[in-house]
DNA sequence: GACAAAATACGATTAATTTCGTATCTTGTC
DNA sequence: GACAAGATACGAAATTAATCGTATTTTGTC
């Protein structure tokens, strides 16, 4: 089936590199190389590749004015985080949210964390 | 890199058989491609095949003994669903289980997985 | 303007996933 | 025990994802 690209999600590589764009803003391929090797030993041309393909999936925009190509994240963290978590809820979830919080808070879950998580609930209108 | 068996995390295809075995219970191909095929078109044989990895992985278990193997989910839907959403947390939420609940909210929660959700916090003991 | 450094482009390979056609096996019925 | 129905096994094709080597292009410096 055709995907839609409005909701396109993003492949595992792929996360990766958006992660380092939104902590990092707009970045050459050798910056974000940098940053991804210090973790995983990824090829250079492997990143470059990768945002290749991401920019023709319009995943990422790219600054061809300098030699060296400019890229950065095309949606926002928190747009692709809500779009990530909504097809987790569809596909594993059933559609239930409540569930999939239910799930989210376990024992290893800090005090902070979970106090985090109610002062956003008194914070909601409903 | 190798993966790990006791995480493994099932692709798409193998979660939307897993639903259906956890709902169903054990069942035959057949029963499970009656429920599957319901819904989109798949051939019998894909379903087969993909029950076939699955058990390879140790994503399910078979019983032999009949003529028509009995497949069931060899972990529950819960542990699944623990996995999953916390490789989603790891992956896309730097960690944060809290920004992943701020994120599963949205103006589309209805009332009442609110409330599910305030009920769940008012019975933590932390 | 030649050279070297450093960038992109391109193509090919490998691996994983999904799909399904065909072959084969099993078993109840006559 | 032959047959047919219906099951599993097997192999291969099609797709998507991930990787990287090599070729080519760009540009500052001498």
């Amino acid at each position: 089936m055709a995907h839609d690209k409005s909701t396109l999600k993003p492949t595992e590589a792929e996360l990766t590199l958006l992660n380092v764009l939104w902590k990092m803003g707009p970045a050459t391929v050798r910056q974000v190389h940098d940053v991804v090797s210090s973790t995983q030993k990824t090829g250079y041309t492997t990143v470059l590749k990768i945002l290749q393909i991401m920019h023709e999936k319009t995943l990422v925009i790219r600054d061809e004015s300098n030699r060296a190509h400019v890229y950065a994240a095309a949606n926002s963290q928190t747009q692709t985080q809500t779009s990530l978590i909504r097809d987790l809820i569809t596909k594993a979830f059933g559609g239930s949210t409540s569930k999939l919080v239910m799930r989210a808070i376990d024992d290893s879950t800090s005090t902070e964390e979970i106090n985090d998580i109610r002062q956003l609930l008194n914070s909601l209108e409903k």
